[in-house]
DNA sequence: TCGCCTATCACTTTTGAAAAGG
DNA sequence: ACCTTTTCAAAAGTGATAGGCG
């Protein structure tokens, strides 16, 4: 647990920090900080909560949220997965990502508190298959799933927590459930995502969505990947086994190989399974009539070298079927960033959960996803945070954030004892033209949504879309969340903590998650603004966030 | 028939409590 | 009595695979 004695040690660690990030954060400096824009007519302001006792939030967060550095860790292997083609396995119980998301983030305000989070967004419209050993479009997408915030389980913390150390995401869980209960994130398979990183400045209550909430984004391309129920690519399910240690016991290059032999009552030890399918898959393609399925040691090989790169499936391919190369910094990996300040909202999205790094330099805790209220007394099991089913699992945070405030203003002492997880089941994503400065299509969200509501994409092979992403679908989607908010309010009431100021008490029937929702959704509105020049259109309906 | 999804498997790493030692 | 280190079992995470489903 860090404490606010240990903040100023912290600097030295920042100067010095440890480990395999190195070259990942001068990638930032590709960054394109956006200047603090003030929404127009966010008159709304005023309800805000007043600034805290003797603290300039405004201006720290103008000083430092522009100025955030954030660099992805072990970008190498990102690269090397994302030039394969990145996949992740969504399972209906959640599956971790892997790589796992670990940043390191430079350039806070050492005291100023933070919130980060994650969440993970289409990339485009379309559908894939595997065909062919490369990935292609298969049609329109499905439906997008409700969409959901993941925040880290240490947020908010101060400047000095993040920076101390890599901020790790590694627990955060994909699933294909779109009735999922554990509040992982949810996606369709083989549809191509983009996770993003926020960074949020906490308010005195240390949560968001007040008026002096200043946020950036932070998408590193090489990140982006196209979710599966099993591995279609063979190059990607090597690259797991070689580096995921949990997968260690299908690697090839010790006894592990033994095993597979035996569960294949075979005699060739040196060939793993994956090995034999992907011999098969290149028989297929290359119709090679010699080829046969138990030709060891020469399929090995045939095998390593396609997997030195040989054949890289995408090198050469059409833009179409490129799907996880468009992105044009995948060369630079330099990430891509925006960066407002809120100037307005009646909302706050309180995230009191935190979590000490208990001295683990990976700062790896429990993960916080935006989930579901669970059953009220189980919110307050658990002293560090909510418990919920399992002790391990991710706590979920009951709806009516606000009404939680946070620390009470000590740096990195543990939040009061409250969940972390709530829905954001209602939030689509904006649209989202960061990389292509391109407006995007939309679709619509029937599952939580009326057609009207639209579900944003990241503009990659189908940016051809005319349509902006007007100020009508930010406009539809507030009311919509508004009319949520009072439909879901009484499930969500969550009992006043310790401490918490007035200004939290306000508004009993609004749900965490429609303020996150609506602050990542403005947010990511903001960034369609961006691509767009546009930046106030999502701003202005944060007025509409009132306390009801 | 095909593509996708799910449950299950055996294996590994991680985690945390208990035991042992200083 | 307290703290640190070691040990060990349970939990969790992994890809592979067979079977089910539409």
């Amino acid at each position: 647990m860090l404490q606010d004695k240990g903040l100023s040690e912290s600097e030295e660690a920042f100067r010095a920090p440890g480990s395999a990030l190195g070259e990942a954060s001068a990638a930032n400096a590709a960054s394109v900080p956006e200047p603090a824009l003030a929404a127009p007519g966010l008159s709304g302001a005023a309800l805000g909560s007043p600034p805290g006792p003797g603290i300039d939030i405004a201006a720290a967060a103008e000083q430092t949220i522009e100025n955030i550095k954030v660099g992805l860790h072990e970008k190498e292997l990102w690269k090397r997965f994302h030039e394969a083609g990145t996949e992740m396995i969504i399972t209906k119980a959640g599956r971790r990502m892997f790589p796992s998301y670990k940043v390191k983030v430079t350039g806070m305000n050492p005291k100023t508190k933070y919130i980060l989070l994650i969440d993970i967004v289409p990339a485009d419209d379309h559908r894939y298959k595997f065909c062919d050993n490369k990935w292609m479009v298969a049609g329109k997408a499905e439906p997008a799933m409700p969409g959901r915030l993941y925040v880290h389980p240490d947020s908010p913390a101060t400047g000095a927590h993040w920076m101390r150390q890599l901020v790790s995401f590694q627990k955060l869980k994909l699933t294909n459930n779109h009735l999922d209960p554990f509040g992982h994130i949810i996606l369709n398979s083989m549809h191509k995502y983009q996770p993003r990183l926020h960074i949020v400045k906490a308010d005195e209550n240390n949560a968001f969505g007040s008026k002096n909430t200043a946020f950036c984004t932070h998408v590193f391309p090489e990140t982006s990947f196209i979710s599966v129920t099993s591995y279609q690519n063979h190059k990607i399910t090597q690259l797991k086994i070689e580096n995921n240690p949990f997968a260690k016991g299908f690697r090839g290059s010790d006894d592990s190989d033994l095993r597979v032999a035996r569960l294949q009552s075979k005699e060739y030890p040196v060939i793993s399974k994956s090995i034999m399918r992907q011999r098969l898959v290149s028989t297929q393609l290359s119709a090679k009539p010699d080829v046969s399925p138990l030709h060891g040691a020469h399929q090995a090989l045939q095998h390593y070298q396609y997997e030195n790169g040989a054949h890289m499936q995408f090198a050469a391919a059409e833009p179409q079927d490129l799907p996880l190369n468009t992105f044009p910094a995948q060369r630079d990996s330099s990430l891509f960033y925006h960066c407002l300040k809120r100037r307005d909202s009646t909302r706050h999205l309180d995230l009191p959960c935190k979590r000490s790094y208990l001295e683990a330099p990976s700062a790896v805790g429990e993960d916080h996803y935006f989930r579901s209220p669970p059953p009220y007394d189980q919110q307050m099991l658990s002293p560090s945070y909510c418990s919920e089913v399992t002790p391990r699992e991710a706590c979920m945070y009951s709806g009516s954030g606000p009404e939680i405030a946070g620390v009470s203003g000590v740096d990195d002492l543990p939040p009061p004892p409250l969940s972390c997880n709530m829905w954001t089941s209602v939030s689509p994503y904006t649209s989202y033209s960061v990389q292509t400065m391109e407006t995007v299509p939309y679709q619509s969200f029937p599952t939580h949504f009326t057609a009207t509501t639209m579900m944003p994409r990241l503009p990659t092979i189908s940016a051809q879309s005319s349509q902006p992403p007007g100020n009508t679908h930010f406009s539809v989607y507030n009311q919509l969340s508004q009319s949520q908010v009072r439909e879901r309010g009484p499930t969500t009431s969550f009992p006043r903590e310790r401490g918490l100021p007035a200004v939290c008490e306000r508004k009993p029937p609004s749900p965490h998650l429609n303020a996150a929702n609506e602050f990542l959704y403005s947010q990511s509105f903001s960034l369609s603004r961006e691509a767009s020049l546009q930046y106030h259109s999502g701003m202005g309906t944060v007025e509409n966030w009132t306390d009801g």
